[in-house]
DNA sequence: TGCCATACGGATACGTCATCCGTTTGCGAT
DNA sequence: ATCGCAAACGGATGACGTATCCGTATGGCA
């Protein structure tokens, strides 16, 4: 069984290995803080052209997706699985903390998560698989009790990514991510 | 009794009349929804030269914190009232809806309360006398039990900040900002 | 081995930020 | 009134990033 991300099929090795080598820089200079990400500095660091930079990747956007895809596939499983809990109230306080832990530590995930468009089809597929099992999921609490009415699969998204914000709103202090989850996760509980 | 905002003591007429009209035409732009904000778009709109942009306002940072400075400073009386408050709980409630409502209706102030850093003295007074008041507000909630403890001012500052942010990422409803608001006054409260 | 579709690379056009400096102007002094 | 100069002006300019375009190079199949 291939990848479902490669899409290194059909391609020629020289373009292939560029793919690969923009990819991995991208990768090292995002873990090393650098937001911005040029992508001329890119195509330098990966000994490529920024043309070749551009073919691959048409914009950053798209580029950081393809770095997320990941990410957002384990994001994924995370949420099937929560939405065939037992508890699923338990299920979806677990899949919150998973949510805004992984866009802590992947920015490029949490970028591809607050857009609403995307420059990837796949991604487009992978974010109406995440809705829809977190719409499942919200159900099932709403049922059990565990939240409170009113609350939709994308104000789950939003307010994570709000949450994942108010995070990095300071001095990078990126451990607060536990207490500020608990405020998400107490929050959207029914009102007593 | 002089405006504390007014800086346009001192000036020269022409400068004076410079600086209003930048300021004007910025509040324009932003109110218009260009939160990109370009300095030389706005030089041109205000028949100005880019420099005299740059002179009065040494970054679009400044621009954006002289635009917000009336609704950071009502949001400090909002939030010395709140800290005199005879129920803090409600007082602090009051204020956490006020503040993020700020925030969705002004951008400026929005990004200048999301910024730790400054470019403007009176914008660090600012903030420092809204952490002050906010802090003393919290201990008196804290006290009659109307939050958890081991908030902090500065988590109410980054929180509310990323309330406003969960609104802004969408498709522009921003009257979604109640229904946050309040996920963000439950979550604090203490764990029952 | 030769062909050519595919991919490469970097020159190029463009837009924005921010600075610098020669020119203009407001305004207090005379 | 007018003079002189500090203050302010304006826009040319350089640095930087994005995105495109096209002549050149090359991988891989016949």
């Amino acid at each position: 069984m291939k990848s479902q991300t490669s899409l290194s099929d059909d391609l020629r090795a020289d373009a292939a290995r560029n793919r690969a080598r923009v990819l991995e820089v991208a990768r090292e200079r995002l873990a090393a803080g650098d937001a911005e990400l040029p992508m001329n500095t890119i195509a330098r660091d990966a000994g490529v052209g920024v043309g070749t930079v551009y073919r691959h990747f048409p914009s950053r956007e798209a580029l950081l997706e393809s770095l997320a895809m990941g990410g957002f596939e384990r994001l994924v499983v995370e949420a099937r699985k929560a939405a065939d809990d037992d508890n699923p109230g338990a299920g979806l306080e677990r899949l919150l903390r998973y949510g805004v832990r992984s866009q802590i530590e992947d920015v490029g995930l949490a970028a591809v998560l607050r857009s609403s468009g995307s420059a990837r089809a796949e991604t487009s597929r992978l974010r109406g698989d995440l809705l829809e099992a977190v719409g499942r999921l919200l159900e099932r609490a709403r049922e059990a009790g565990a939240i409170r009415p009113g609350i939709g699969a994308d104000d789950i998204r939003r307010l994570s990514c709000g949450i994942v914000y108010a995070v990095r709103v300071g001095d990078g202090d990126l451990d607060e991510i536990e207490r500020y989850a608990d405020v998400l996760v107490d929050g959207i509980r029914p009102r007593s």
